[in-house]
DNA sequence: ATGTGTGCAAAGCATTTGCAGCCAG
DNA sequence: CTGGCTGCAAATGCTTTGCACACAT
């Protein structure tokens, strides 16, 4: 099951945080948007169109900065463009950009469980995978070898 | 042995590019600095002191790219700071950034090696790991348990 | 009432681009 | 001599910050 928004919001308040329409937009849509990788833009923009409410970007930024305090939330750096956000509970798991057609996939969790245990092992840093992602070449552009 | 300057300057003349004042110094502060993370901003500042010439940034970031494109040089993402470049005869590591003390280590090729192998295998998806850094918490800060 | 959260505007930082002149080939 | 390379200046894209007012508590 996915978290809605309403618990999201929530969460919020026991934290300390006031309950605002801005934050309830922004609770929302991150909410509705469970593995899709959003940016700070692209939650600005459905934000606005879904409560007509005036929004400001600075103000997104600022409730998306109180969920990762919260720790409901966090972001990744997926490659050159902007950082993306996604709930806390939908992490986990490594995200592979292939440099050469931009497609973005997913190390399923185990395997990403095996790596970083074994950075544990060799190195005792805990790895936070899925903070930054892998660039690489994905199966199909590592084919054509022409890169 | 590292790679000298006049290499790196002779791989851009072999390229079809000019050799100019500006390119040999980036060239020097780049081959003078294997093993260290210098930013653009680093390169920028170095080229200036150690070659008197006048120099922009944007000549250092054209020289930077010219020499990535020759495949001498690569840049890393450690953070959520500027690039930083190295040699690309240096690469092959995975840096480790800690998000609690800042600190950066770096895991041994070879452990790199295989975790490049692991996702190979199940994915096939060629990593170029050390693109970007692993965020996570460094064996001391990981001892604090109280992040 | 009180101080947290807001929109607005402007700054910040790393990087890129347009352009006219300069210099390596 | 000619086009690639330069410095300069300005623009870009993403994010942060300062401020006075608004509103959740």
């Amino acid at each position: 099951m996915h978290i809605t928004a309403s618990k999201l919001v929530d969460a919020l308040g026991e934290r300390g945080y006031r309950i605002t329409m801005a934050r309830r937009a922004v609770c929302e849509v991150v909410a509705a948007a469970h593995d899709e990788h959003l940016s700070a833009a692209d939650i600005y923009q459905r934000a606005r169109e879904t409560s007509g409410t005036r929004l400001d970007r600075s103000t997104v930024y600022r409730t998306l900065e109180a969920l990762e305090d919260a720790g409901l939330l966090a972001h990744s750096h997926l490659g050159h463009g902007p950082s993306v956000y996604h709930l806390a509970e939908d992490a986990g798991h490594q995200h592979l950009i292939c440099r050469n057609c931009g497609q973005t996939m997913t190390l399923p969790r185990e395997e990403a469980d095996l790596i970083a245990d074994a950075i544990i092992a060799s190195t005792g840093f805990v790895a936070d995978l899925n903070h930054f992602a892998v660039s690489g070449l994905c199966a199909d552009c590592a084919a054509l070898d022409d890169i």
